[in-house]
DNA sequence: TATATTAACGACACGGTGTCGATAATACAA
DNA sequence: TTGTATTATCGACACCGTGTCGTTAATATA
């Protein structure tokens, strides 16, 4: 679709975004204005109106295309491995871990100010869907009844998915100290192991 | 503290607080104007400069009051228990959890109008913080080293705080469809056991 | 180089903000 | 019950950011 756009609208509303980012980086989301982000793009502000609606949305639309990216990063290795073995090889890294890791790395300047900046609309949520999505897909493959489950299933799958956001928002906050691939290891082992190793009160 | 002050100034910002909640969970926190929330409250809106600064710091001083009233209605449970048993018992709710959701089921609507609503500045982050100080205690406890933890003692502390806000936070959104005392066991249950029960990977 | 598209620019009314001074209402103590 | 101090009310003000004009300038592409 972006094709058959003029690349100066393509220009135009990437310095908008690049300028949104380091705006709130700088100052916060809240404090900041559409004065400032076209002062910051070096761009009129009437400009701005001719593409976003407002602040708001140039946040979401640019929320919506990261996000989309992610899916569709992610989205091959989900169908090939049908099978998620999300529990029998879990000392091996889960491939859509890593994807996730790996593709959060490639624009880390973006996820880290929309995760980790307070107050940010959207970012978070859309991301927690996503990360929803894939835990109940899991889930549901490894126990499609709940007999064998220890708490409610939507309990259980919104403990996860929140569990697996904040550490990767934990892993953006320290700028990215582990590997996709240990990240991803270290997740697989908490969730199926627990906090302990050789706990007795385990099964 | 509150014993000093004029029963009209208390009256006076407990109506702003109210309306503050009313009207975000009727518009949404970035919609309402300090307009609106003086007249719901049927005060003058020159009154509320009398009192805050602006929006942000009604709900700022709203949500440290609300954190504040949880952390001394749990910190009595906190100290008594300094074993926290968090593992031996793990088929017992712990009792910190079930004050926690008692108290915050005492407050529900401020509750869930904070912490479902989007864009809802502090609350969560406050809550989460509290989450993190229990969480990090009660692991210091069972496990002074790092050794026999299965994960980075970091990554693990912000795993399961996020993850028990979590559930608050679905409890709250299912209008508590179950008691504090459930709530507690479950989440013993799912940090302990895991996802499955009868988990033939886990130990 | 011609043409169509988009950006730049200046200006405008609008709405919410934060503050002020003067007046009215109210709690509490004498 | 009355006096006093505190607080709320009220109307007004300048300020700032917003969203939208119409006109002019710049630029990509054929």
């Amino acid at each position: 679709m972006s094709k058959k756009m003029d690349p100066r609208v393509i220009r135009t509303r990437q310095l908008l975004r690049d300028a949104l980012v380091e705006l709130i980086d700088e100052q916060g989301y809240e404090k900041i204005t559409v004065q400032d982000i076209t002062q910051r793009a070096t761009l009129n502000r009437a400009t701005f109106y001719l593409h976003y609606r407002d602040k708001l949305d140039l946040l979401y639309q640019s929320s919506e295309e990261t996000l989309h990216e992610l899916v569709n990063s992610i989205h091959p290795t989900f169908e090939e491995k049908k099978d998620f073995d999300l529990l029998p090889n879990y000392e091996q890294p889960h491939e859509t871990f890593m994807h996730l890791f790996e593709q959060i790395g490639l624009n880390s300047k973006l996820y880290k100010v929309y995760l980790t900046e307070k107050n940010i609309p959207y970012f978070s949520g859309g991301l927690k869907d996503i990360i929803i999505d894939f835990v109940s897909s899991g889930i549901q493959f490894m126990e499609p009844n709940d007999q064998k489950l220890t708490v409610p299933r939507e309990m259980a799958v919104r403990f996860y998915a929140a569990a697996f956001l904040e550490v990767i928002v934990w892993w953006l906050e320290n700028d990215m100290p582990y590997t996709p691939k240990f990240m991803a290891t270290q997740l697989m082992r908490i969730t199926i192991k627990g906090p302990y190793i050789d706990n007795p009160f385990q099964q």
